[in-house]
DNA sequence: ATAGATGCAAAGGGTTTGCACTTGA
DNA sequence: TCAAGTGCAAACCCTTTGCATCTAT
């Protein structure tokens, strides 16, 4: 997240960005940039790709928003202040979940000496929608 | 893994699937792309990018090679054949690590009806070698 | 007024595909 | 022989950037 304060630049308040702020902000699971600017274009006609990824950039800066970086597939987002949690793909939907909590003894893995000092963890299967 | 006994076409033997599949066999740590191109490279004068590609889907296909996805990395690539493991990124050395073991409870996490078929875990922190 | 924001289009980086040529079986 | 494999270039997908125009302040 970049300093804001010696920052030189000041952000705009614009109805692109309200709109972008303000889905992710409304929504549980992390959103792709397609779904994303599919949201906000509801709102804002001819919303731009580039807009997008730039408000994207600027809420990632002020820490409003987080990434979430499934293996194998592009960037979502989701708003900040969840707390710790992780994720589950729907392999047939393709959506994400969150999937609160955690375990502890992750670190219990790695060899000795090792240190752990984050982790990512990422579940596949069928969604509460699409299990049979 | 695509069906082989059912494939109405036949993988052939070539020099380069030969260069790339033993590069792959000989390393122990997931290479990239472009590390499994350059060190094919060294044997095959003027080895195509395409062709690299080919050949990771065909051995993927087989089941020879299996997909290191860590997130926001690019794939890699490392032989199959070592079991149930994770990976561990130390951020200092930035090498990649298997984690032998795994947590049997993961699926455990998700909500009520979700079915969990697969799972990726990984670790960040300091390897051996690089804690102080 | 004016620096920041937008939309478009072009450019990038990584991966895939179409096609004519080459090669293994 | 002749289908599979190769190399090249173009196409694709996702993301970033250049630029003229618009707009919040």
């Amino acid at each position: 997240m970049r300093t804001q304060q010696l920052a030189t630049t000041q952000s705009r308040r614009t109805k692109q960005r309200d709109a972008l702020a303000d889905v992710l902000a409304r929504t549980d699971r992390p959103l792709s940039v397609s779904e994303l600017r599919e949201a906000a274009a509801k709102r804002i006609d001819g919303l731009g790709i580039a807009t997008v990824y730039r408000a994207i950039g600027a809420l990632l800066d002020e820490g409003a928003i987080s990434a979430v970086e499934i293996p194998g597939e592009p960037t979502r987002y989701e708003r900040s202040g969840k707390g710790h949690h992780h994720h589950f793909r729907c392999e047939k939907c393709d959506r994400v979940f969150d999937v609160a909590g955690c375990l502890e003894n992750l670190r219990k893995l790695v060899p000795p000496r090792f240190r752990v000092s984050e982790h990512s963890v990422t579940l596949y299967g069928l969604c509460a929608a699409c299990a049979p």
